[in-house]
DNA sequence: TTCTCGCATGCAAGCGCTTACATTTTTAAG
DNA sequence: CTTAAAAATGTAAGCGCTTGCATGCGAGAA
């Protein structure tokens, strides 16, 4: 807020004709200041517009307040689902949220962890486990209170709260092969530097391997778009080796070739399943329904918010928190054939 | 940042063996400083893996290079579209974004923009033109950079960046009786703190006025959701009104309304039409189709931005900033049919 | 009445950084 | 080599807020 100075503590003090010091007691410790004087105070405050400046506070309690969270991208609805409720939990702590995008890019993200901090952050939300080194170190080195969700791992010096990648790859993965498919085929977001897709990638290699019946006729990386994902399906299907399921690594994905196919003049699934992964709207609303793995978005935000709160609680209980896992299970709509 | 005490100008200073001036010199106008001693400081920042402390810096120059958004709800893919282009437009900026969402209500709007100022942002980007008057004597009081999206007025004390909803309703209906409708029913958001669902409905009304043929039996309004909106479907539908075409102010409840037609056996659109309004990745996944307004959410997050940056940019050039009138185009899809 | 104690309030010292101004060093002209 | 101007660096005064400590006040105890 630029321009005309604001009104400061010193303005509402002479007001009021009390010291700056009970202004301040007033808004941090109301108990400390006789009734009738912080009625007074109170009164001036909401007359003057008082808005306590923020450096001035951050510098003198060298605390923000203020939680940063960088995920890979706003406009998948999985995160944003998550941000609303990581942000809906942070608020209720008075605790304001900063906003980075990563665009899936490690370096990008880099660049706003550093941002984020100097903006004051006192905590930070990752999505992910996996970042490069220096990264790493520049977390450790500051030791910047943080947790990583959309993942889990139990013996890792992050926080974590999320779910298993590879065994959600897998599981749903086996749900298609119980369902009759041999030939599968794979539509992920790119794996580098994306360590949920690069393990559901694996987990879903993992449930082919376990039944040898079952291969995997091509596995294509692609951004997180609808066109994309139309051309990774070309590709596949280009290869002439006539899949009988696409298991795709993100709903958006998963749609995308679902659009195609359409477009192909192909059924699904009665020519092709498809299967997603998130469970978006988007996954309810597309015409067969999409079978996909549904993911916490709304439980991971909130419950990554309270273990931040905790975190950076001055005061804090000092009992060890633990990372949390939550569970992902499938939601059985119209796009997975039994053949 | 918590925990350990970072380092601070001094600890730098005392390394290299000059003044906290210099430091300070050398990060903000680093052509100040003598060329070896820079390299000398730079090195030692880098050791020290120093960041500069935010609270102290905003302190000093009364600038936090941080800019708050509010919006009505994260979950909707429109805001988050628009938001997404709204940070990536200020990241080249190298200013920071702040995120709020009201839930569009307008108590929970005036606190989240308290706290974004006291967050020390210095700009606000709105969503909407209606606000009570407390928030907007806050504004004006504080004279606080800030910039409206999603609408459009000229004479105004604030700027906007977006579209005439009043003209946009008018559009929309004005096709749909050129498809040969004459009983409309409409379902919108709750109107109530809400300007751009009341102002839709005004337009669509102006539209049905203009034609005496035409009357609108219904206007239902409820949440953003499928299921409130399928309950207002229900609700129109139990007035035995029969309508031809459903009108939504968003493409939300237009595909809660489809949803619900499919339950109850209808066919869109040969039983009914439907029309949406935003244009998200939704109206397009739909069998059939949305036929809806296109919202040109990253156009105005991005322009928004590049106001509010010219707003708060101390050494602005005085050439009077204008308010933005965006088109909506309209997207003809399947769901509206020819009578 | 006098003394104590506790509560409400005021005083003033920083928190880490920037920057106008003062001082020193370097550069270049004569 | 002198000297003035320019460049580099240092000094120190805040920015607005919090908070430990000092002060003042009234009430209850002796």
């Amino acid at each position: 807020m630029r321009g005309t100075t604001r009104p400061g503590l010193k303005d509402v003090a002479a007001l009021v004709g009390v010291s700056t010091a009970s202004i301040s007691r007033c808004i941090n410790n109301p108990q400390k200041v006789a009734e009738p004087t912080r009625l007074r105070i109170q009164k001036a405050i909401e007359l003057l517009g008082y808005v306590p400046h923020f450096g001035g506070r951050a510098l003198a309690i060298n605390r923000t307040n203020t939680i940063g969270a960088i995920i890979p991208s706003m406009e998948n609805a999985v995160f944003a689902g998550g941000l609303q409720a990581f942000q809906e939990a942070l608020r209720h702590a008075k605790v304001t949220l900063l906003v980075g995008s990563s665009n899936y890019n490690a370096t990008q993200e880099y660049d706003q962890i550093r941002s984020l901090l100097s903006q004051g952050a006192d905590g930070l939300l990752l999505i992910g486990k996996d970042r490069p080194k220096n990264t790493q170190d520049f977390l450790e080195r500051n030791s910047v209170p943080h947790v990583l969700a959309w993942c889990f791992a139990e013996h890792m010096s992050s926080l974590t709260v999320g779910f298993d990648n590879r065994k959600s790859g897998q599981k749903i993965t086996k749900h298609v092969i119980e369902y009759g498919h041999r030939k599968l085929a794979v539509i992920a977001g790119l794996r580098e530097g994306n360590d949920r897709s690069h393990e559901r990638i694996l987990g879903i290699e993992d449930a082919v391997k376990a039944n040898p019946a079952v291969e995997i006729v091509a596995i294509e990386e692609c951004k997180y778009s609808f066109n994309e994902a139309g051309a990774a399906l070309d590709r596949i299907l280009g290869l002439g080796k006539s899949p009988t399921a696409i298991i795709c690594s993100s709903d958006v994905l998963a749609v995308g070739a679902m659009l195609r196919t359409k477009d192909l003049g192909l059924r699904v699934p009665d020519d092709l399943s498809i299967t997603g992964f998130d469970d978006i709207n988007l996954a309810r609303v597309v015409t067969p329904g999409l079978t996909t793995v549904r993911v916490p978005q709304q439980e991971m935000g909130r419950k990554a918010a309270l273990i931040l709160l905790d975190l950076i609680n001055p005061n804090r209980s000092n009992a060890e928190l633990q990372s949390i896992e939550l569970t992902t299970p499938i939601i059985t709509r119209g796009t997975l054939a039994y053949l």
